[in-house]
DNA sequence: CGGGTGTTTGAATGGCGTCAAAGATTGTGG
DNA sequence: CCACAATCTTTGACGCCATTCAAACACCCG
């Protein structure tokens, strides 16, 4: 995987990682994922990832950086929906998902590559391509497992659990691209941004923070997250697909 | 529909109406829609709806009464995920949606009917059937965009917003499957339930509803709600799909 | 070096949960 | 039909979790 990070930021590797680890993929099927795209584009830190043509480049494949699902209320509050990693896709707004369909916000400086091409080559050939088929729609059981939990987060724990928890969904999404080394993974999210997730003020969201500092279970510098006791963070958490 | 409410208890005559709102449908959908089924199933409140032979009955449509899907937390919380009412569909567990993993509680008494048979007929003639297959979808993303609405309101909205929207919610739906006389409907929920689903406490419930009532918003007799002022609730609730 | 953004801390307020107990309602069996 | 149990609703008192306001502090970048 060293040699092929060079690949990363043209190609669809992170996500053809994540589909091989569900279901042995066939040489057909690996070529198609692997093949060099050359619709990529950039969103700068805080820019909306939108479909500016209508050409379909909304349907794409983020393949740096980190983005979120939000809803803006008419008060101004931010609710983050879901938080969008490298690897992950986002869908055509106008096929049927309502996921798809919410606006998406570059947290991070984020990169991507368009991906109507490739989808409509896996729905066109459904035999040839049927164990990416069965990825991607496993795929999206588990963005929908995720609001599930959020949804448990926000309306059953308290600020503890709901970071606790949140910090462990990211560990685990992280290690799945292989972003996690030893016990840490990159967050590039500010405490402001944490707060739009998890319904909580910055200034909770800071306090709470430093408790779980000072009962040792995870450390934080330079925009990565170090867990330092998972057995106590994860019996802090109890979540339903912890 | 008046006369056809005396078959409501064993067919599909709710869902075939919400379909037929979203897509006119063809003469020989109608006829499978309406044809009478006999895999009913009557469920006690506080049961659990499951697939007891794993012969696809947890496959089903909810005919009458109310239930929820449910989280039960490891310190015994119980998080309400979504409702689910007369009308809704029960999805196969095996299938790929995490929403139809969930365990599904009866809250009042509720009768369902069995839909495994007429998924596979409709799944399995694309072309006769189209209008109902995209309806179902439709569906599908209804639930899924009341589960980001319940994000909002659980990350977004204190507790007198999360109840307003809540309600403007269940008024919404009961509307749809002809629930709704006047400005009211009935709501067969225990202010236990609504603080499970909106993530307060029993006690809180009861305080703010009585808040609502003491500003003429709504009221609340022999489990139905009346809207008394709609204009005042919706602009209390300010939720994304109201 | 200065400005902007993010982090940290304090103090005060209030929303909401918990505990406890008393009505009100419903349903059930005698 | 009444008595009783069980469930649900309502109310008060109290305390904590979390928000808000405010300001100081660190960091990054041009």
């Amino acid at each position: 995987m060293q040699g092929n990070l060079r690949n990363a930021f043209c190609s669809m590797e992170l996500l053809a990682h994540r589909l091989a680890s569900m279901n042995a993929l066939s040489a057909v099927e690996w070529e198609l994922l692997l093949e060099p795209r050359h619709s990529s584009r950039a969103y700068s830190a805080g820019s909306e990832i939108r479909d500016p043509g209508g050409d379909g480049m909304r349907q794409s494949l983020i393949v740096s950086g980190w983005a979120s699902r939000e809803h803006v209320s008419h008060s101004g509050r931010r609710q983050l929906l879901s938080i969008l990693l490298p690897g992950d896709l986002i869908g055509d707004p106008a096929e049927g998902h309502a996921l798809d369909a919410v606006e998406i916000v570059a947290l991070s400086g984020v990169r991507t590559i368009g991906t109507a091409g490739f989808m409509s080559i896996v729905n066109g050939d459904a035999d040839r391509y049927s164990r990416i088929a069965s990825g991607l729609s496993a795929l999206r059981c588990g963005d929908e497992t995720r609001l599930l939990d959020h949804i448990v987060r926000l309306g059953s724990q308290p600020a503890p659990q709901r970071i606790a928890s949140f910090v462990l969904e990211l560990f685990a999404r992280c290690r799945v691209i292989g972003f996690v080394t030893g016990s840490s993974f990159p967050m590039p999210l500010t405490q402001e941004m944490l707060g739009g997730a998890l319904g909580l003020s910055v200034v909770h969201v800071n306090r709470v923070i430093h408790r779980l500092k000072a009962d040792r279970l995870i450390s934080l510098q330079g925009g990565r997250v170090t867990i330092d006791d998972a057995i106590g963070l994860a019996s802090l958490a109890e979540l339903m697909s912890g």
